[in-house]
DNA sequence: TGCAAACCATAAC
DNA sequence: GTTATGGTTTGCA
């Protein structure tokens, strides 16, 4: 724990469980470093740690601290379609560029709407499918909603979390818009549709 | 519809 | 370096 002199960074891991759902994140005193979640701890616990993106030394602590406590909440508010008024802090600068690229797109999909894989590319550059790779490896899920980007047509695509949960998420975050719109995002324009529009196309 | 090829950033080797 | 791998898209039959 101790390295010499001083100490070294610790990321926290903490663990809850809210409805019956294994809410994980890993945290230092000042940003998210990943967050994960599903239905038994264990798995919760794995995701979180896999996706810790550097090796540094961590602890599993029972009880959280007040950030890991408030970021708990945060994520729980999220998973219940609720969104949060903060923008949580992340810890990008250990990703690639385009990830974080992606990923800060990801974040202004606003609450009740969605995104295509290949929209998202059109406004940061690349091609749909490195969006769709970096969604797969999302390390702030369900804190970057991932969950909010389908395919073109429409349809649901892929999740992590298994496509039972994506519509879960959908399905509490839908606030009956009716119209696309536009959103500025980095350097271009995203035009995002309503919920709605995925979880009918579903029957 | 369904299939095949192009797409392109990452991770793994 | 090189290769394999996708949460996709598009075009064509």
């Amino acid at each position: 724990m101790k390295n010499g002199t001083k100490w070294k960074l610790m990321i926290e891991v903490h663990v809850l469980n809210l409805d019956g759902i294994w809410f994980g994140v890993a945290c230092d005193q000042l940003q998210i470093v990943a967050s994960s979640f599903s239905p038994t701890q264990q798995k919760t616990l794995s995701n979180v740690l896999a996706s810790i993106p550097y090796q540094k030394p961590f602890q599993v602590f029972v009880k959280p601290s007040d950030f890991a406590q408030t970021a708990s909440v945060c994520i729980k508010k999220i998973y219940d379609g609720q969104g949060v008024d903060e923008p949580l802090p992340l810890a990008y600068a250990s990703l690639p560029a385009y990830t974080q690229k992606v990923l800060k797109a990801t974040l202004q999909i606003p609450l009740g709407y969605v995104a295509s894989y290949g929209a998202i590319a059109k406004a940061v550059g690349g091609s749909p499918r490195a969006v769709g790779n970096v969604m797969a490896s999302n390390p702030f899920a369900p804190i970057v909603p991932c969950h909010r980007v389908v395919k073109t047509d429409l349809k649901l695509g892929g999740y992590g979390g298994g496509l039972r949960v994506k519509v879960e998420l959908l399905n509490r975050e839908k606030r009956g818009f009716s119209h696309s719109k536009q959103v500025q995002v980095d350097d271009g324009s995203l035009t995002v549709f309503p919920a709605e529009y995925v979880l009918n196309s579903l029957v």
